[in-house]
DNA sequence: GCTGGCACTCGGTCCGTGCGAGTGCCAGCC
DNA sequence: GGCTGGCACTCGCACGGACCGAGTGCCAGC
């Protein structure tokens, strides 16, 4: 029908303008800015439709029209088409993500160009552990009974844990520990590295069991305790910016983005497809984040995810252009991990 | 004079008070919550003269007095002393801080517990790499040419570096490079690393000496690249809390945050000593922690400083307990990093 | 089904008033 | 000489009323 049609246009239209005036918008307003053809009084029928069926509301009596989260969510899913990034745009990226020189520098610049393109909070998820593969492990005796083992990932990640053993432990047993933990993990994903425990410990040498024992449950703990799984955060100042679209205060928002998991729960969320997932208020099942809209998409190489990476914002935001924003970094992301 | 010492407790009565209340405090309320022994009317001629000075100022007429940068000054520096930690708190420090597992979680515990003492926003920066000794290194071979290294430090810091070869190496070079680089390097403080290297090259063998040279480079590149000195930053959340004393925005501070090198400046001057340093207001010398004070103190173990923790907060903070927190907290920290 | 007109609502702003906290000054007292 | 009580004065702030304008809902007419 020719009048759902309006008004969605008018819905659009609405999104459009209180993105970019945080003003609610008014009939008469509306009808000038866009070409709807029809009268304001017209679009106040529509708009009044709308509102009943939840799209958007009104502040207070005798205020313009905001949309709700329903209505974003419509928007979102069917009257907005993700606009490519601008040529010098994806120049910055690749300015920007070139000449990282290891992991830790790639998602440091990737959360600072994802906060600057979008002007949000952007979140970058470490490439998760259990999905990627032992390329190394490497022990380095501290004091005698103190060993730290370091296990470097074929993504580039590079994790250590210091291992306390009951023993001093001689110096040729390290070097036997080290080449018995790499050909028992060597390219293994670590996700399976739990179910190889068992079998190694079986097959080493007496003396050596203890040790491996000890190893190998601090390689599995260290992929298992969920903290692990890390996070990079950056653009806070943001916030600031976009203070007014929070109405008590900044405070939940920034426990929330410090406590990590909340977050991580979020971002981690992601298939290896490459679809962009949109959170939008409510939607996001938790209170602190009930008033911000978190956009995120999982990058990879090939069709492997290996982690998330997002923004997070007030609900008031450019979906379309953020969204564009995500994916192209995440794209860029996934192929400068490939190469590595 | 008797005179100068009651103008003195008066200042330090403003300045508790306003900590305390966020109000200008007024002569009465003065004179009515402290044992100053004088009426109203001498605590306003005492504060007329204090005014005069530059240590208190009225934010208007008919306002109580507020305390001055330099107010804030001479309290720190001859009217409080640094109040140790209750029990509970003590003990909380201890509980924190271990079962810690790796440095990076010492450090991240540390920032936290840190954070939530002094409710503020902390900040620790990692073992300075140049002050730190090489304890491991570690040489991975990634691709054909493409080559990780690994630095341990005898801090438990451990970094990391691709570096690109020109050709592709031999298995076995990568073992002996390792062998080389690390009878080269071990022990050696890093800020010496550099001035091994030309004779390092020109002892190798050879077919290795490009190896030798590149890996060399990237070692000490990684070192006095200045971003390389870590920064953790937390409690970020607190700052919404005391919003109010930062009269535009928080997005100056946020940035300057978020920037790290200006708070990696403030924090890495500090002493071995244990000196607790404290910057008040525009002591800082840059525009964004104009309206912020920063307490800070090295960590380390023995005599040798580490790196350097503290906290960034209002001016309007608690100075004697956040001095006794920040000092707390980095003995403590000193003392676990020395066992490892 | 669209449109112009109209009455109505209600938040924001402006202004005037009153109140109270706090000050500076002064004369008097110890 | 220094402290004190008293007093006039200054302002910021909270309160309340008036006004204005944006925006709405409804209705009759096209």
């Amino acid at each position: 029908m020719a009048h759902d049609e309006r008004r969605l246009q008018v819905l659009r239209a609405i999104v459009q303008d209180y993105v970019s005036t945080n003003d609610p918008v008014g009939s008469k307003a509306l009808a000038e800015r866009h070409d709807l053809g029809v009268s304001p009084a017209t679009i106040r029928n529509d708009m009044a439709v709308l509102e009943e069926q939840g799209y958007i509301t009104q502040p207070h009596t005798s205020a313009g029209r905001v949309p709700t989260d329903k209505g974003y969510r419509l928007f979102v899913d069917r009257l907005s088409a993700v606009k490519p990034l601008s040529a010098p745009e994806r120049k910055a990226v690749e300015r920007f993500l070139d000449g990282a020189v290891d992991l830790h520098d790639v998602l440091g610049r990737t959360v600072r160009l994802l906060a600057q393109l979008t002007h949000q909070v952007a979140v970058v998820q470490y490439p998760t552990l259990s999905r990627s593969a032992v390329r190394h492990l490497e022990v380095v005796q501290l004091t005698g009974s103190r060993l730290l083992l370091v296990l470097i990932t074929d993504t580039g990640r590079v994790e250590q844990r210091i291992v306390e053993c009951p023993v001093d432990v001689a110096r040729d047993d390290v070097a036997d520990l080290r080449s018995l933990l790499n050909s028992a993990f060597g390219g293994a994903r670590l996700g399976d590295a739990g179910g190889k425990v068992p079998d190694l410990v079986d097959t080493a040498p007496p003396h050596l069991r203890g040790l491996v024992a000890a190893m190998s449950a601090a390689l599995v703990e260290t992929l298992v305790e969920p903290g692990e799984d890390r996070l990079v955060v950056g653009g806070t100042a943001n916030l600031a910016r976009t203070a007014v679209d929070f109405p008590g205060s900044l405070r939940p928002l920034l426990e929330a983005l410090e406590e990590q998991v909340v977050v991580l729960k979020l971002i981690s969320e992601v298939d290896a497809g490459g679809t962009v997932l949109v959170r939008i208020g409510e939607e996001n099942a938790h209170e602190a984040l009930a008033g911000a809209s978190v956009v995120s998409v999982g990058y990879g190489t090939g069709d492997r995810a290996l982690g998330g990476l997002g923004i997070v914002g007030p609900t008031r935001m450019d979906y379309p252009g953020n969204m564009a924003a995500v994916r192209a970094v995440a794209r860029y992301v996934g192929q400068l991990l490939a190469e590595s």
